[in-house]
DNA sequence: CAATCTGACGGAAACGTTTTCCCAAAATTC
DNA sequence: GAATTTTGGGAAAACGTTTCCGTCAGATTG
């Protein structure tokens, strides 16, 4: 027989181990190990016996054991920018559904745009052994970057990163969905369209900003730098941002926002101001968080989603991790946007009242159903 | 010497072990593994030299490995209710701050109102075997808090739980609060006050449904039932909730609602038609989200702070978790609530205008600096 | 029928710690 | 100076797995 090794009722926990489960099914350990971990070649009524023991005695296997000596955790790692902004809490979501429903654990952390914060953060990630990181800050130092890319460890980005055989990119199609709510504006006859962006020294940030750049001039408009204004993602920024523009000897008659929790922002500080929206003025959103469609009006935005994001996240994770992956060598994801049409915009003011509006509109995208 | 065991070159990873660290500073392994842990019965001078040898080979201990000997895995579970609901990232962001900074890591999860997925919730936790568990959903399933109780196991919860040695129970003084948000809209003459619940099989809500009740009763009011309207604590219910009081023959002048999100539906849906808030409406929320604050106009509500909240938590839980924890006895901790008066409230329509406003309003409690 | 191959299973090593037990040396006491 | 206590540190067990390797039975081949 085995060692006399002590059975499992010792002094900590009444906890049963798989030296139970082989007891019971007078098999040996290793065989248990095989048979829940469904390995094949192990005999179908055997496993069978096994599974019925693992049943009747209430067997968990420990995860800290296995991690330790598989060297796996299976854990992933996602660091967003701050938990608190509401698009976040969405991605976080859906990112968690997927990863335990492939049998994953999530690690969660924000940086709050504090690099030593995200110091810590990443620390905190690597002690714990994830078996990878998805960084979906939307900028991020590249410094801190670093300390993960030394070791070979799995990473995802969104947008851009090192190019390195363990990191892989999701690459957001901002031309897209930006085109669309420019060319939809356009259409409506807009001519003085301002943008928001995001804090600059983000990536993302950046991306979004020449999107918009790019489409403006395909319609042939140019974009005045001070209808171009950093804003900082945040409702705060959009009010801000707004009074820039207030500030102007003419307001736009149209702004774009580099993310939804700006356009919040901006409508309410129109709100304050009395400028009607759509009427005065029209506002774009970008990221379709859920808050959105509540707005007053409903705001129109660029759709970027949470699922896609999570999905392909989640995937190329997975790539990078498991050996022998059926995607394991593709480096680049592609997350499609998309213009959601609400009521927050309209034709400028001044112009004809509305008639050949939602045909205008529909030349921009389909109105949502 | 130690017995010819692999050196940590081995095939898997380049990871430094506290073996390494022992050979490095002349010690045995059990000498690291004390001064690491800041076990006073080791020479000062010996302990300096672990450091340094600490230092030099980049040591950092496998929490696996920790966690499978010792027992204790140093992870903090914090249940919610759904992680989209904007109190709920506040709340875990207090709370990760302060597990963090104490030395334990945190795993989240929302139950998203669904005993299916808070099963598989639990399930989780017990598996990662996480040390404790707070369970901040404001109503949950007893049933299956019970799986938890049968192990011997840290628990906290909000509001009530089941009465056992490991439990632990913040209680929330909705009293306080609920009672300055009534006294304050009965001091501007508010007579007609609806009360707009979470979902009542929810226990929270149903306590703050009570403590409304009471307050009312207090003052002198009674509430018909009409009047009472069982909303979600979602922006949907609110809009509902809501619709239902505008069929009635007459509004009341006031309503009170259990949470802010509930409240912003309000004010949605009060705009939709048209009712000025507060001239002819007032509206107050619970909870006092960041958001509450931008709200046009910026909404009077019943602050429960997510730090008191978080913090209690975490000391409640280590209480349970620590064998001589200060405070390893104490049961009950409590939370209190406070009303934060803005501009959602004002005199009653019909009543004369404001000249002793805010008079009135400093007897139900200070403005916000 | 003997020799070889195949495949399922068990024994035992390994993963990186904490912690118990024990021993040697130093400190204290008589 | 001998006997006792105290102290600090090392050896090794234990934690619960996965996985390597060897064994043995049964199947296959010559």
């Amino acid at each position: 027989m085995s060692p006399p090794r002590k059975s499992s009722s010792n002094r900590r926990r009444a906890t049963v181990s798989i030296r139970d489960v082989a007891r019971r099914a007078r098999v040996s350990i290793a065989t248990v190990s095989r048979a829940v971990n469904g390995i094949s070649s192990v005999d179908p009524e055997l496993a069978k016996r096994v599974w019925k023991a693992v049943e009747e005695v209430g067997y968990v296997p420990n995860t800290q054991a296995r991690a330790l000596v598989s060297g796996r955790s299976r854990i992933l790692g996602l660091i967003v920018s701050e938990i608190t902004n509401p698009f976040f809490p969405e991605l976080v979501q859906e990112f968690e559904n997927l990863a335990v429903a492939q049998g994953y654990e999530v690690m969660i952390g924000s940086t709050n745009y504090d690099p030593s914060r995200t110091e810590l953060l990443i620390r905190r990630m690597l002690q714990r052994s994830v078996d990878g990181v998805a960084v979906m800050t939307f900028g991020i130092e590249e410094e801190l970057v670093k300390k993960l890319v030394e070791r070979e460890f799995p990473l995802v980005f969104v947008d851009a990163g090192p190019e390195l055989p363990n990191i892989r990119v999701l690459k957001v199609n901002y031309g897209e969905g930006i085109r669309a709510a420019v060319q939809h504006l356009a259409a409506l006859g807009h001519r003085q369209i301002a943008f928001i962006s995001g804090p600059l020294r983000l990536r993302s940030a950046g991306a979004r900003r020449d999107a918009f750049r790019k489409s403006m001039a395909e319609v042939g408009l140019s974009v005045p730098s001070r209808h171009m204004i950093e804003g900082n993602h945040t409702m705060e920024g959009g009010i801000a941002a707004l009074a820039q523009l207030s500030a102007l000897a003419e307001l736009p008659t149209a702004v774009l926002c580099s993310n939804d929790m700006t356009a919040i922002g901006v409508l309410h500080g129109l709100y304050e101001t009395t400028h009607k929206v759509p009427r005065n003025i029209s506002v774009v959103g970008f990221d379709d968080i859920h808050l959105a469609q509540f707005m007053l009006p409903p705001l129109t935005t660029v759709q970027m989603s949470c699922k896609d994001l999570a999905s392909a996240a989640v995937q190329a994770l997975r790539a990078g991790i498991e050996p022998n992956h059926p995607k394991a060598t593709q480096k680049e994801w592609e997350i499609p946007t998309r213009l959601v049409v609400r009521k927050s915009t309209d034709f400028p003011r001044g112009s004809l009242p509305a008639l050949g509006r939602v045909a205008a509109a529909r030349r921009g995208a389909p109105r949502e159903g």
